[in-house]
DNA sequence: CTTGGATTGTGATGCGCGTCACAGGGTCGA
DNA sequence: TCGACCCTGTGACGCGCATCACAATCCAAG
């Protein structure tokens, strides 16, 4: 079946068949049973707002396909990225449980499938399903986790170089498509979305990137990105 | 009973008088019985390390009195403290739910009670306990609004001036004696400490303390801070 | 009272990078 | 095919602050 956007959009919670390699959404049957009974499936397209920081807490958004881009955006305008989510993720959970507003703007990338569930239902679901609610703690932990890795990177960090240097680490380790020695990143992301993710100007990430060419140390082919010495991108990255 | 650094022992959760007030510790009855059978009290001297970044999860640690510092800490010795955590808080619960390693290092700043409590004990006591689950997972989405806050400060922040503004506004609302004016917060930190919660130098807080204090906007008297002018450090620390 | 160690106060210096300004390319729709 | 718009690349300039190097205090312990 095809939605608005162009998605293959999964149906169902119960026959969903990626269900099985998520945190959140391998469920017990009966826990999964009352979810479907709960959830409501939403298409978005691309570049559309799931939530604003600030506003109170609707529900929860379990991201089944696409990317959504998670930010902090400053009165001045200033804005910085948190991180990319890629499907699986829970969003919006932590202000849904506590009742305290968003406290970051979720914001797709690209066309996205969501299960949508309003906080009374899903507070009510918590209770009734144990289960449920220990998964909701694992996807808690793992945000933690990683929120706690970018104030280490932000803080900790001497220079715009390093911060970049750990971000082309992670992406690599995380999306390279091979382990190789030289990894191959694809990137969809301009030098502005690079600079919101680590703190820094524009012009900043287009001179680091042009240095690190330079040096042979990383090398673009079309949108993707070879790193060609590991090595010496951790030497850069190193402390901190 | 007093322990061997002076502290008042509270000697059972059950008849711990702080427990309602404490988002953890109010569990129900059989939750509570459980949480004792399994939970062993203990006591630190100040400067005690818990637990440190990058070790395997060895159980939580509900803090129960005194004051404990998480901080990340870098290769070269450059440390950032994320927080000062009150009584209450439950210490090590990411690393110990995820089984990664604790993201941080928590570190007691006071003589300290801790009721710890080892992981595969405390992950049974969670699944025999959804109530329990529950308040677990309300901690985590404190802490991970926390570390939201941080980000947020870190990286949208124009200025150390600003970041240091920001931090003297949250603890005269967090830890203030009144609510007046011209609030007092009482500040048993140096300036080295101060500059590592908002990842600067500490000639830098020096140098900024001078300035504020020239220009009558706070104020020493012995070891509490004197907030003369909120508006004027509001207008330093917003944006952001 | 004295001494040694931690804390605070200040000047000088230099580099990183934010900011402004503008010059190519690339893409898409009219 | 042309213009509008977004992205990338690069130079110039200047401020903020990290860093180094001491001096001045403060405090606890001998």
């Amino acid at each position: 079946m095809l939605s608005p956007y162009g998605l293959h959009i999964i149906e169902s919670c119960l026959t969903c068949k990626l269900r099985a390699d998520r945190t959140f959404c391998d469920l017990s049957t009966a826990a999964l049973q009352a979810f479907e009974g709960i959830k409501h499936a939403i298409s978005y397209p691309e570049g559309a707002v799931l939530f604003i920081e600030g506003q109170t807490p609707r529900g929860i958004f379990v991201l089944c396909q696409g990317q959504v881009k998670l930010s902090f955006c400053a009165r001045d305008g200033k804005t910085l990225i948190l991180k990319i989510v890629e499907p699986g993720e829970v969003l919006g959970l932590s202000a849904t449980l506590s009742g305290k507003p968003y406290e970051l703007t979720a914001e797709t990338i690209d066309p996205c499938q969501v299960s949508f569930v309003k906080r009374e239902n899903f507070l009510r679901f918590l209770k009734e399903n144990p289960d449920a609610c220990f998964k909701v703690a694992e996807q808690l932990s793992n945000k933690y986790d990683n929120a706690c890795h970018e104030v280490r990177s932000l803080g900790l960090s001497h220079s715009a170089g390093q911060k970049l240097a750990k971000l082309l680490l992670e992406w690599s380790s995380r999306h390279a498509e091979s382990k190789k020695v030289e990894p191959r990143v694809r990137l969809a992301l301009t030098h502005d979305e690079i600079a919101q993710m680590i703190g820094t100007s524009r012009e900043t990430v287009t001179r680091l990137f042009a240095n690190l060419k330079k040096r042979q140390i990383v090398q673009w082919d079309g949108s993707t990105l070879l790193i060609r010495n590991k090595a010496a991108l951790k030497a850069l990255a190193s402390n901190g």
